[in-house]
DNA sequence: ATAGGGTTAG
């Protein structure tokens, strides 16, 4: 194709030769270049006075030029261009004309770009019925056909759908008919804005536009049926016009209605009555996948999966994502990567949506770094990464702290030709922000501004809360304002990462003074409020908010950081207060929240108390896991109610929780403590007890720990039986566990106690060829043992 | 013109 361009010498001849064309500075040319092009507008006091035939001569010589660049379309189109680059924008018939040009050649898609153009120019002076009335005089049917239905893509893709759909009425007032293809690609996009009810409803006028809907239409309508979920009615155009579209169409629909199964049945009909088949089935089975997988039944995809197998279809990329995509979602990094790699083998080839899900999964599951390096990985294996895929990269480089990295990535991409989205400069931005670099954060602001790409809201939430948490508050309002004077609405986001992240960097009374201040507060700004005081240390606070608010709180996650704020700080009776009244509140408190509570009851002794929530979890159905047993028994253990312990030993095993090594050790230690008063074994009835803990211990194949161990060295410690003490800790050693410092303290103490002063001593200097091993606390242990050993010595002499 | 993935609110 030929580009021509025209000199600034063809402009300065037709400005100052016979045409008269007057340029202007850029600046203030807009109302002039109207005026000077169109005669229907009067506004002389805008021309010249001594030229009154101006603006006629220069839009006559226009067109002039115009008609004779019929043959050169790219010529017409390059002389508007240098039209507007000076100043003067053409005329209604100019415009008439070019499209007309455009249209008789064929070249939609720059039809398309100018008719955009054409709309968005608020001051082209004529309305686009001018144009269309323009073209009609002169067009043959075809033509306006062709440019009528440009017109509605065009109207479309800026996503203003009235016009569209009046440009197709203004058709039918001319008496034409416009073609159905525009109009089916309107109510596709009608359908991805939502907007269903629109698209039926123009279903139904389409007779009255002489409209004949055509296999797409049905199609299409059905889908928006499907969407609204209107499954009978979708049902009953898809029997009016069943084609194997339609069908595939109304089969996804009722994959994303939650109906997957019956699409399963249709497929089976369909099979048979030899409707699907080849790429159609292949195609309707990966529908019913992704729709088994949306239902969180991974099992009947996967067996979906096989039966294709079995149908002779090679593993289908879109099923197999849709399987890992859920695996992925779910959080189940083992089950995606296993599925992928058996589908890998049987000849999957990998693409950049796989490759996203899973490197995400991993930065989900905090494995930035894992993430990073799998991306490193693909990037090597001639796999298509795209910007999803980059982004992510981008994300888990920011959270790493190495945005500099990212940055450097996204220069990589943009090599590679790919143009950077919102979204990939957002992650880069909330990467600034994580590590307090707010001033390149704003400096990016700016540069995706540059390239033509407007911060959206999420991109200003981003930049806010990191404004805000980096106690840049005064920034964090200009942005604020900023943004709402750009037309963006905050939402409630906004304010919440304004409230919490203020609150995080301490400025506690410029978030509660923005919140009081905030017009449009909804119950999620003092949710974050309660959080933001949890997050400040203030937790008595933060509870006396929610108090106070008398009602639930919107952001259930906040139950768990107050609560557990309060446990922290010590405030045990609020925490149990808040447990109280999320059970008033019906909101299930769960079992992580009452054993944490029970734990800390426990350790300050409050059993009574520990006991009453308890109950309280058994009567909710809660039943508790074998943390908080174990740390029950081990409280009663403490305060020797041994009976009360035993009881829950039996009870949890009823439960069928069974005792892990710390339960056992925990019973062990208690079962065999010696009387405090008479410094002797307890009675029969405990030894006993003692001896069938062993044996249920040993029988339950449970290993030994280094705690247990050293429970069991100290009783034979104390019962005299040094041989016994010193074989159970080699036996420790040789079952590959590491003696810590209270297993070495325990056997020492013992051999000093019972004057095995060269068993200590052989201990002492074994311990010190470890000294690589040992640490600070070690070394004092060596050093205070080797005291204590002199000093025995000494008596002894 | 029929189907997937990514950013904030820890």
């Amino acid at each position: 194709m030929r580009l021509r361009l025209f000199s600034p010498t063809f402009f300065f001849l037709l400005s100052h030769s016979h045409l008269r064309l007057i340029r202007r500075p850029a600046a203030s040319s807009r109302l002039y270049a109207v005026s000077a092009f169109n005669p229907n507008l009067s506004d002389s006091e805008q021309q010249p006075v001594n030229h009154p035939n101006l603006s006629k001569l220069n839009q006559a010589s226009l067109q002039r030029f115009l008609n004779s660049t019929r043959d050169d379309p790219n010529l017409a189109l390059s002389f508007l261009g240098q039209l507007k680059q000076h100043g003067v924008s053409p005329n209604v018939n100019a415009y008439a004309t070019l499209v007309r040009i455009l249209s008789t050649w064929g070249l939609d898609r720059k039809l398309d770009s100018v008719l955009v153009e054409l709309i968005q120019n608020e001051e082209r002076g004529f309305t686009v019925m001018d144009l269309i009335e323009a073209i009609k005089d002169e067009a043959e049917y075809e033509v306006l056909i062709r440019v009528s239905g440009a017109l509605v893509k065009a109207y479309v893709s800026l996503a203003m759908f009235d016009e569209a759909i009046d440009v197709l009425f203004q058709m039918k007032r001319l008496n034409r008919v416009p073609s159905i293809k525009s109009c089916n690609f309107l109510m596709s996009r009608l359908i991805e804005f939502g907007k269903t009810g629109m698209v039926v409803a123009l279903f139904r006028q389409l007779k009255q536009l002489g409209l004949c809907a055509n296999e797409y239409t049905y199609a299409i309508v059905v889908k928006a049926l499907c969407r609204k979920g209107d499954m009978e009615g979708a049902l009953r155009l898809l029997l009016e016009s069943p084609t194997v579209f339609a069908y595939k169409t109304f089969i996804d629909g009722l994959c994303a209605n939650g109906q997957t199964e019956k699409a399963v049945v249709l497929i089976k009909g369909l099979i048979d009555e030899k409707v699907l088949a080849g790429d159609d089935l292949r195609t309707a089975y990966s529908m019913v996948v992704r729709g088994f997988c949306d239902e969180m039944k991974t099992e009947a995809a996967e067996s979906v999966v096989l039966e294709m197998e079995r149908n002779g279809f090679g593993p289908d990329v879109r099923a197999c994502s849709a399987i890992i995509v859920r695996y992925c979602k779910d959080m189940n990094l083992p089950e995606a990567l296993g599925f992928l790699d058996l589908m890998l083998g049987k000849g999957l080839k990998l693409n950049c949506v796989i490759v996203s899900s899973v490197l995400q999964c991993y930065c989900k599951m905090d494995m930035c770094l894992e993430a990073f390096e799998k991306f490193k990985e693909f990037s090597g294996m001639n796999i298509f990464l795209d910007r999803v895929c980059y982004n992510v990269a981008f994300d888990a480089l920011g959270k790493l702290g190495r945005v500099e990295e990212a940055v450097k990535l996204l220069q990589e991409m943009m090599d590679k030709g790919m143009v950077p989205d919102v979204i990939n400069y957002t992650t880069l931005i909330d990467g600034y922000c994580l590590q307090g670099k707010v001033t390149d954060a704003l400096n990016l602001i700016d540069e995706m501004s540059g390239n033509g790409i407007s911060p959206d809201l999420v991109t200003y939430n981003v930049l806010v809360a990191g404004l805000a948490r980096n106690g840049y508050e005064e920034e964090a309002q200009e942005v604020y304002k900023r943004m709402k004077a750009g037309g963006l609405k905050p939402n409630a986001v906004t304010h919440n990462v304004i409230i919490e992240g203020l609150c995080f960097a301490r400025k506690v009374e410029v978030a509660e003074d923005f919140l009081r201040r905030l017009e449009q507060k909804c119950p999620d700004n003092y949710a974050s409020l309660v959080k933001g005081y949890c997050e400040s240390g203030l937790s008595k606070k933060a509870y006396k908010q929610f108090v106070r608010l008398e009602r639930p709180l919107s952001k259930s996650s906040v139950y768990n950081k107050l609560f557990f704020s309060l446990c922290m700080e010590g405030y045990l009776d609020k925490a149990l207060d808040v447990l109280k009244k999320m059970w008033a509140y019906r909101v299930e408190p769960g079992r992580s929240m009452c054993g944490k509570l029970i734990g800390a009851l426990c350790e300050i002794n409050n059993v009574r108390e520990a006991q009453l929530l308890f109950d309280t979890m058994v009567e909710r159905g809660l039943i508790p896991d074998l943390f908080t047993y174990t740390i029950m028994i081990h409280t009663y253990c403490r305060l020797n109610e041994l009976q009360k312990a035993d009881d829950l030993f039996e009870d949890m095993k009823q439960r069928g929780i069974k005792p892990d090594v710390v339960t056992y050790t925990v019973l062990l230690n208690s079962y065999q403590k010696l009387d405090p008063e008479t410094g002797s074994v307890q009675g029969e009835e405990q030894k006993k007890r003692v001896s069938e803990f062993w044996r249920k211990f040993t029988a339950a194949g449970i290993g030994l720990d280094v705690v247990c161990y050293t429970v069991l060295i100290d009783r034979q410690c104390k019962i005299n039986k040094i041989e016994k003490a010193t074989k159970l800790f080699d036996r420790m050693i040789e079952s590959g566990l590491e003696p810590d410092m209270v297993a070495y303290t325990t056997l020492l103490s013992g051999y000093c106690r019972k004057g095995y002063i060269d068993k200590a001593v052989a201990l002492v200097t074994e311990l010190s060829k470890k000294d690589i091993l040992l640490t600070e606390p070690f070394g004092d242990l060596v050093k205070r043992a080797a005291l204590k050993l002199k000093r025995i010595q000494q008596n002894q002499e």
